[in-house]
DNA sequence: TCTTGACTGTATAGTAATTATACGCTTTAC
DNA sequence: GTAAAGCGTATAATTACTATACAGTCAAGA
C-alpha cells in the first residue's frame, strides 16, 4: 500500500519549490517514481531519503552534477571520498575567506587612521610600526605616474597569481643609500604589503622586511616623486637630532580614486625610520 | 603627455581578459577614457588605480553592481561602511562554512564507524557516547516508513529554516516508560542531532538531551518498528545484569539510498543506555 | 452540472560574471 | 603587399534556480 506524493507535496516536505523538482527531473538528478497519462508527476514516499540526501549534499555546497554522478552508484566508499574531498574544498574556502577578511581589516585600519589625518597634514609626527613584509620591485627609468602604476600592478599580479590578496598597503620605497646621491630616487621601487605568515613567497617575489620601530612620518598630498616633502622631512630629522635608520617608505593612504578627476595626486604618508643621532654625527 | 592603453594592454596589466573589460564597459562599471572612430577602446594610465580598486573589491567578493554604485561617489566614509558591511558578511560566510565542515566531519565519523560494523552485526556491544543534543518530534499514528520519513523531514526543515545544518545523525527515540506497555512504540518519535552549542534553538524545536554514558548497542538491518531486535537486546541486558537507564535510541547509520531499490531497510544501531542492575531487581 | 480555485503541465526569460566562439574589420610588422 | 595580431560586435554556454505566461486537470461546493 504505497502512497504517492504530488510535486507540490514532495516539494513542501523538502522545503523546495515545485519548479526545483521539475528542474531536477529535467536534468536527470531526481525523477518521479511514476508519471500519469496527463504528465503529472508522482513520487513514492520511499524516494524521500534520496531527496533528503540530495538536499544535504546540496546544502554542503556540492554541485548538482557531482551529486548526480555520485547518487547513482552510491556506496560507503564513494560517499566517504566525496565528503572527504569536499571537506578539503571547504577548508580551502575558509582559508580564502579568512585572508580576505584580513585584507579588509587591514584596509579599514588604514582608512581609520586616514580619517584623522587632517590636523597632521604636512607636519612631522612620530609613529611606531611593527615589522612589515613587502614585495618589492624597482622602478625602471624615470619615475612618473605611469611607471609607478605599472610597477605596482606587476607586483599585485604576481601576488594574485599565487592567491595572495594584496590590499594592506602599497607605495614606494626610497633607498637610504641614495639620500646623498644626485638622483635621490636611484634604486627606488614599488612595494605591496604581504601577510607576514606568507612563507613560500620568497621564490616568487623580492621580499623586503621593513623593520619594526620608530618612524618620523608626514601625511602629504603628493606623489613619491614630489621630493620636496622628503627633503623637508629629512631637514626636520637633522634639526631634531635624529638620523635615518633605514630605507624610506612613501605609503599610499588614499589613491586618486577618492578624488575627482582633477585631483591627480594621492594622499601619502612618508615614513622614515630613525634613531637618535650619535654626538659626533651632529658635529660633522 | 598622457599615454593611452588598448583593451588588451589594460586587461593584461590587471590580469583580466579583453572580454571582461568589454563587459565592464557594457554594464557601465568601467569605461575607456576615449573611443576612436573605429570603436577601439583606449584607457588612460590614470584609470589604472580605479581598475585596481575594482579588482580589489571584486576579489573581496563584492558584487559588481555594488562596486559600481560605490565607486561613482567614493569617499572615505562610504568606503569604510562598504568594507565594514562586507567584513560582517564574510564573517557570516566563515561561520556558515565552519558549520558545514562540522556536519561533513560528523557524517564522516558515522561512515567510518559503519565501515567496520560487519562482524558486529546483530550482536550486542557496549559503547560510550558523549552527551548529545537532538531535536525531537513524536510520531503520530501507527509507525510506518512514511510517518518516519515525514516526521524526520519536518524536524529537518524546522532546523534548516533556522540555518542549522542537520546531518550528524537522525533516527528514532523509544521511550523507556513505554517498554512495559502493550505498544512499546507509544510516545516514540524521530530525532535529528543538532550541534551542542546551538542555544537559541529551544524556542523552535523540542530539544532533548541524550545523556553521556554507557550504551548497549546493536547494529542491525531493520527499521525501528521491527521491534524484535529491541526485544532481543533488552533480553540480553536483563541476562547480563544491566538495567535500562533512559530512553532508547535507534540511530540510522546508512539509509536506503545506499542500497538497491529492493533493499528497503536501513542499517541502524540500537543504543540503549544502561547501568548495572541493583541486586533486588534481579531477584524480582 | 457548472463553476471556482487550487493544482498541474510546458515554455521562456532572467539572474551574475564571466568564458568561449564566430565572423569580420584594423593595425602593425615584415 | 600580405599575414598575423589585435580590435569590434553578437551570441551561446555556464549554475541553480526563480518568475512569468498560458493552458490543461482535479476536487469541492452551489
Amino acid at each position: 500500500m504505497e502512497r504517492y506524493l504530488s510535486v507540490g507535496e514532495m516539494a513542501e516536505i523538502h522545503n523546495l519549490t515545485r519548479q526545483t523538482l521539475i528542474y531536477y527531473d529535467k536534468i536527470g538528478l531526481f525523477k518521479p517514481a511514476y508519471v500519469d497519462e496527463n504528465g503529472y508527476r508522482y513520487y513514492s514516499s520511499y524516494q524521500i531519503p534520496f531527496l533528503r540526501e540530495i538536499c544535504f549534499l546540496k546544502a554542503a555546497g556540492i554541485k548538482l552534477e557531482d551529486i548526480k554522478n555520485h547518487i547513482k552508484k552510491r556506496d560507503l566508499q564513494t560517499a566517504i571520498s566525496l565528503l572527504e574531498f569536499h571537506k578539503g574544498f571547504i577548508d580551502k574556502e575558509i582559508e580564502r575567506l579568512k585572508s580576505i577578511r584580513e585584507s579588509i581589516a587591514n584596509r579599514l585600519a588604514i582608512y581609520e587612521r586616514a580619517s584623522n589625518f587632517q590636523e597632521e597634514l604636512s607636519k612631522p609626527i612620530i609613529e611606531t610600526f611593527p615589522e612589515r613584509h613587502v614585495a618589492f620591485s624597482p622602478y625602471s627609468g624615470e619615475l612618473k605616474k605611469e611607471v609607478l602604476h605599472l610597477t605596482i600592478m606587476q607586483i599585485w599580479n604576481t601576488l594574485a597569481k599565487h592567491e595572495i590578496m594584496p590590499s594592506a598597503g602599497f607605495g614606494t620605497i626610497i633607498k637610504k643609500d641614495s639620500l646623498g646621491k644626485e638622483n635621490i630616487l636611484e634604486g627606488a621601487g614599488a612595494y605591496v604589503t604581504i601577510p607576514a605568515r606568507t612563507e613560500q613567497i620568497e621564490h616568487i617575489a623580492n621580499v623586503v622586511i621593513l623593520p619594526a620601530g620608530e618612524y618620523v612620518c608626514m601625511y602629504k598630498y603628493g606623489m613619491p616623486y614630489d621630493t620636496h616633502f622628503l627633503y623637508s622631512l629629512l631637514s626636520w630629522i637633522r634639526e631634531n637630532n635624529y638620523e635615518v635608520a633605514g630605507d624610506i617608505v612613501d605609503a599610499c593612504i588614499l589613491d586618486t580614486t577618492f578624488y575627482d578627476k582633477n585631483t591627480e595626486v594621492d594622499l601619502c604618508q612618508l615614513q622614515i625610520p630613525v634613531r637618535k643621532a650619535a654626538k659626533e654625527v651632529i658635529g660633522s
